[in-house]
RNA sequence: GAAGUCGAACAGGUGAUCGCUCGCGGCCGCAAGGUCGCGGGAGGAAAGUCCGGGCUCCAAAGGGCGUGGUGCUGGAUAACGUCCUGUCAGGGUAACCUGAAGGAAAGUGCCACAGAAAACAAACCGCCGCGUCGGACGUCGAAAGGCGUCGGGUGCGGUAAGGGUGAAACGGUGCGGUAAGAGCGCACCGGGGCGUCGGAGACGAGGCUCGCACGGUAAACCCCACCUGGAGCAAGAUGAGGGGUCGCUUCGUCGAAAGGCGAGGCGCGGGUGACCCGCCCGAAUCCCCGGAGUCGCUUGAGGGGCGCGGCAACGCGUCUCCCAGAGGAAUGAUCAUCGCCGCGCAAGGGCAACUGCGCGCGGGACAGAACCCGGCUUAUGGUCGUGCUUCGACA
RNA sequence: UGGGGCGUCGCCAAAUGGUAAGGCCGUGGACUCUGGAUCCACCAUCUGGGGGUUCGAAUCCCUCCGCCCCAG
């Protein structure tokens, strides 16, 4: 596999999966994302994303997605394996650039680690 | 140079690194998939969902009655509420812009408040004439009373100029006319009717004629003309799998009978929609339900060049190109560099207004395909045009 | 993505095209030693925004904005 891909096989995309992370994972609430997160057994580091209509328009809320893919992708080594995340935007429009959402997610996950 | 107006195109470029997705090909894998190479990968509005069409299903989309829509002319188009062209009306010095711009003489409704009166006209105040009642003053008379003037009450008649309300008052202004007035008469303006000429038509020009008859409202009901079946790609197809097999009756036929088979009638249920008629189906290679799978899914009223026709919208011919197909939903991230815009400093030029090499800082909008097209509407930083108009200066 | 509906005072809500009812809340006053209750008075200038039709618009028409519901 490449060292900095993301295939589909690494994102969470059924609604299911969505509702057994969000319901019965646990959550970590930083200053503009919300980490929700919950083991799995596949021995993989899965991640979706979630960024409401009401707090964005169409293409903040693409933009938002890609940030998050893009730091995952490159950091996904940092994350704790076994889990499956949402990213939840608590407020999208406050992180512009890479860095921002970089230093956002370093906070969050790290406190992961912690637990 | 300033202000304005119209129109068109674009929507930062290039490179490197790391990624996502689709197609084709190679390799690995039982398969899911992985990997390598090549190629493609958001918009002018992809948006709002306000119209129109394609496509799909409803048996066909038939008749009636509705419902909804459109509404100056002629044209364009697959179609439209769109576009073009012309007309009229309104705005602007102009370029140019704006207009749901048919019918109020088929009928119905409504026109609050105010006002005499709000729609077949009528007549409250007023004005005028005649009659009548009594009063004041003048005058004549001895008196009774007569005559005249003024103002008042009242009856009959004439009148619609004046009054003042209102968004709107049954043509307007002026002169004549009259007891007072009045299109009663005349002039001009407005309006109605009928020919003529021009135009394809909306309409325009001009003539004759009628003293004038028709308040407004149809984005009130309505009338006229034209259009209009319903749902929507979550359509629909496929489909692992699940479920279902109408009632009464007549006739024919087979049978000993029970019953089977065939044809029909009535009812019931369903297709089926605003409603009615009509039509179809009620059973075994049939009907109903049915996954996040697969198909539908991108070659199309398609883009570009050239030529021809047309004032134009657009059409015709020809050559050429293939140009997104995702599905918790791709089309990205970072860096470098060039270009653009704004601000600050500022070389140089110029009498000055000003211009501005270069350097630094900042900015780069609105917004994301979800079956596909044609429009409309709304959002939006900037760039462009020997475009057009008006004004100013100079020659 | 498609299909429907609704916006009137801080809240709940009425209004044939003709002065934007009413209730709750609030404010002021009366009564009371004080409070409550009661009574009286006040409380919409932009009827979600902008245009249009009409003499006149919350109401009719057009166009934007916001919210809600349904189909998964």
């Amino acid at each position: 596999m490449k060292k900095f891909g993301f295939p589909k096989a690494l994102r969470v995309t059924r609604t299911g999966d969505f509702a057994r992370i969000q319901g019965r994972g646990r959550r970590i609430h930083g200053r503009r994302v919300t980490l929700a997160f919950d083991r799995n057994r596949r021995g993989e580091t899965r991640v979706g994303i979630t960024v409401s209509a009401k707090q964005a328009n169409s293409p903040e809320r693409n933009r938002f997605k890609r940030l998050v893919r893009e730091v995952f992708r490159r950091t996904r080594r940092a994350w704790p394996v076994g889990f499956d995340y949402v990213v939840i935007a608590k407020e999208p429009k406050a992180i512009r650039s890479y860095d921002d959402m970089e230093i956002e997610l370093a906070g969050v996950v790290r406190r992961v680690d912690a637990r």
